[in-house]
DNA sequence: TACCTTCTTTTTATATTTATAAAATCACCG
DNA sequence: CGGTGATTTTATAAATATAAAAAGAAGGTA
């Protein structure tokens, strides 16, 4: 149950392009990994999820690079996390033993909870 | 971020060791590992962490084994986070970057809100 | 005391995930 | 075309999670 730096670097990355957004400019790789600290190398894989998953567009070629695909207001926390990890708050699925199915309600109800407090954060 | 099995097994075997609760009896290893369904080496490791957080406690030889150290009501899913795990939520504590402060902050709102849910609930 | 039961601690092993790096490839623009 | 920069793929080191087993300590019993 802890934090994966992917996902704070995700967060740190998506809010430097909120910062960006509106002047018009694409943010470069090299660009983003400077001003945020994070691993450009790394980067790349991680602007890859976020693209597939709608939350930025890119350009390549000469002058190419990241944009928001939406303006910031409507990209949540939440949405970071979901193109990033695929689920916000993850369980094995066993439900086994006597008191399985009981802890799997409750860990839903945890989860649901962190939801809504992750899509109350945004951009 | 997401639930470790280790947790999920620490729960329900407290679970267990809840409904046994009153009765006076002890629980053994090979019991709450059946009837929870956890491998019983692994079991063993877990629950010398929740006895040295003193959730629990258990006595040696013959007729041993472990009870709830407090009332069922008086033990909160967030106290078997915390001694399974040493925190609720946890980040790497990087805090580097444009961002990284004010990242830092947000994930410290959110941790607070998941530590307020494990809180109520009790077992 | 000898012995058996059950917890306790430590060690070891393996599998999976995480974090990072590098290289090859592809697409766009001038 | 040629160069720039995104995209994909592959590799790998390190850390973590999970599991098993063995040796050790404590308590009860005959």
């Amino acid at each position: 149950m802890k934090i994966s730096v992917k996902v704070d670097y995700a967060c740190r990355v998506m809010a430097e392009l909120a910062r960006l957004h509106g002047s018009g400019e694409l943010a470069q790789i090299e660009h983003l990994a400077k001003t945020e600290a994070v691993p450009a190398s790394f980067l790349a894989q991680i602007l890859g999820k976020l693209r597939t998953h709608g939350l930025i567009v890119s350009r390549r070629g000469n002058q190419g690079g990241f944009t928001l695909a939406r303006p910031p207001e409507e990209i949540s926390l939440y949405d970071i996390l979901i193109a990033v990890e695929g689920e916000c708050l993850q369980r094995s699925g066993n439900v086994a033993g006597r008191s399985g199915r009981r802890m799997k309600q409750v860990w839903d109800e945890v989860a649901a909870a962190l939801v809504q407090k992750t899509q109350s954060y945004t951009l």
